[in-house]
Order: C-alpha cells, then sequence, then structure tokens
DNA sequence: CAATTCACTCAACACTTGTTGATTCAACGA
DNA sequence: TCGTTGAATCAACAAGTGTTGAGTGAATTG
C-alpha cells in the first residue's frame, strides 16, 4: 500500500479517467443501448450515481468516451497507401473510443450521424485527392471498403479474416482499392 | 365494409402477418434493443399481449420476423457478376428481414451469429470459386467490400452514395472486385 | 340452440434502468 | 483546530419494458 496519492484533485482525475476507461470498454462491447451506468460504474469500482455526478447523463458519459483525435487528413501524396497504412494499423486493435462509436452506429442517432461525418470528410478529401469525373463516388466506395473490411474484422469476427494479418490484407487489398483510385 | 372475411383461421393468419409485417419494419429501423413490443403491437394494432401470445418472448418474434430464404448459391459460372447483381439488386431498398438482422448485428449477439454465418458460407463458395492460394482472403475481402456498400449505402446513407443508382455502383465497383478475384 | 373454442383485450406484476437528493467523511484552507 | 469543500455512497423514485393470467365476446361445432 503506498503511491495512491490521496490528493483530491488528483484522486478526481484518477477516478474519472477510470470511469471514461472502463466507459470506453463497456461501450465498445455492447453498443449505447446494451451498456448500463450500473455495469459502467461496477467495472470502474464506483457507485453509479458518481457517473451521473460526473458526467451529467449517460450520452454525455458516452460523448466524452468517444471523443478522439481527428483522423489526420492525407498527405494528399498517396492516398491509397494512406488508407492501406490505416488498415495495416487497424488490423491490430482499434482504439476504444473508435470500436464504441462504431458499434453503437447502426442503432444510435447520434453515433450514426458521427460516424457519417467522418466518413463524409473523408471521402471529400479522397475525392479531391483523386480528381477525376466520378471522383465522388470512387471515393465513397474505396471508404465503404475500408468500413466493411474493419467491421468484418474488429467486429464481425469473420473467421477468415481474423487469421490473416494486417500486412497480409492490405496487401490483398491494394489492387482492388488501386482500381477505384485510378480510372 | 365488406371483404374483411370473418372466419377465423383466416383473421389469424392475417394478424399474425400484419405482426410480423410490423415488426420486420421496427426491427429494421431501430435494430432489436430499442424495438418494443408495445411499438409493434401499435403499429399492427394489436394488443401487446397477443404478440405475446403469439410469439412467445421477443427474441422469438425477431426470429421468426427475420428468417430469409436462403441466398442462392453462386451459379458458379461468374462469381463476380453474380455478386454485382446483387448489388444491383440491394441498390433498390433490400428485403426488411434483412435489413433488421443487419441492423441488429453490432449489437445483438444472435443477430451477429447469423450475419457471420451467412457471410462465412459466401466466403466459403466464393473461395471455391475463386481456387487460387490465398482464395479464402480474397473471397472475404469480396464479401466485406460488399458488406461495407451495403451498410454505407442503406443503412448509413452515405452522402456520396445516396444519389447513385444501382446500376452505376455496380459499374464502378466491378474492377475492384476483379482485382480481387483474379489474382 | 347450447356448449365450447379461441382470437383478442385488460390490468397488473416484476424487473431494469436512468436519474436524483440527502448523507458521510476525508482533504483542505484559515 | 475548526469550519468548509467536495469526492463518494446510499436509498429511492419514476418511467419503461418483457411478460403473465384472468377475462370477453364472437365464431365454431355438436
Amino acid at each position: 500500500m503506498e503511491g495512491t496519492p490521496t490528493s483530491r484533485a488528483e484522486r478526481r482525475r484518477r477516478t474519472e479517467e477510470r470511469i471514461l476507461s472502463a466507459a470506453r470498454t463497456i461501450f465498445a462491447e455492447r453498443g449505447f443501448q446494451r451498456t448500463t451506468i450500473r455495469a459502467v460504474a461496477a467495472a470502474a469500482q464506483v457507485d453509479p450515481a458518481l457517473v451521473m455526478q460526473y458526467f451529467g447523463s449517460k450520452q454525455a458519459l458516452f460523448e466524452q468516451a468517444v471523443r478522439i483525435p481527428e483522423i489526420p487528413p492525407l498527405d494528399g501524396l498517396e492516398p491509397v497507401e494512406e488508407l492501406l497504412g490505416r488498415i495495416g494499423m487497424k488490423m491490430g486493435p482499434l482504439p476504444q473510443a473508435t470500436l464504441a462509436v462504431m458499434r453503437s452506429m447502426l442503432t444510435h442517432p447520434d453515433a450514426a450521424e458521427e460516424v457519417r461525418g467522418k466518413l463524409d470528410g473523408q471521402v471529400a478529401r479522397l475525392a479531391e485527392a483523386i480528381g477525376s469525373g466520378d471522383a465522388e463516388l470512387r471515393a465513397a466506395l474505396m471508404v465503404s471498403t475500408m468500413l466493411g473490411v474493419t467491421i468484418a474484422h474488429q467486429l464481425l469476427g469473420l473467421t477468415a479474416l481474423r487469421d490473416a494479418s494486417g500486412e497480409r490484407i492490405a496487401e490483398t487489398l491494394r489492387p482492388s482499392l488501386r482500381a477505384l483510385a485510378d480510372g
């Protein structure tokens, strides 16, 4: 027994982070609806009322738990490789916050809105990088492909994808994305 | 007021179908958790208790509402065109039952299991049709692509995909899928 | 026509869940 | 040291939900 600093500010900061972390984990596992304040509180070893006191509402807790740094914009140089690199990264576990939004995006309107916004943004950037006539459609299909692979792999656990390494997936997917990127 | 046949068997058949139809619609819109027996009953203009009496439980109602005819196996000839054709079809609204399972697949374990099974099956058939070394991985990526496009279009409503016709999507996607199918 | 079956409704229970107000007690500032 | 602050808990409410059992009346059957 030591280390545990009993400073007020520090304790508060730590429990708040403990709650957020628990929330991210459980939101990512079960989605918004099936996640209960009580479950989060229990996982954070805290009274449910405290969660409310700190975050105001389940919805607010979700928003804060899910808040993640903006996706860095494509470097403009090689969009396809950029995307693939991101897939390569994604084949290691995605950040919990991202998984949480994705897990809820089909059943929670706000999560859907958030994802839609982020994807639309990516499409716009990609389309600009591509440039040609039906660039936007092709960009949308590229993004959709990424979305599908990520869902199948990270959230559904498609058996054929579970074994494969991120590198191998990226490598296999490259020609497909390139076909979309180039006219 | 006429036509309404007051035969017992017929009445029963009709209300049962009315309930199932309402269930499919609402499950497809909100997913499993957010769908209440009461909402289904109201939409079917029936007492909630009747839904229970006929189907036993919310879970059983879901299973029955979602039961859809098996996906016809690929003809073996041109898997890519087969898939694209299915996309072409899918760009018109998908059957409500399918939308219902898909809507719930990230948050309802049973729906996840069902979708996973169906996708695994498709992967297996596709892989067989392809044949080469990493056929299974490539097949899985093809299926994931289809999944992603369908989700983005039908469930998320990606703006860039909302306007595009099924034909045009299929056409644009073809080279991409072909790149995956052929070595 | 009398008895019975059965589609359908009503009212309620049991439980979960988000949320709240009063309360406790250790850290803090004077 | 002592009053104050604020982190944390406790008990409870109110609403919503799946589910149940008793009831009602029209269709059915003998």
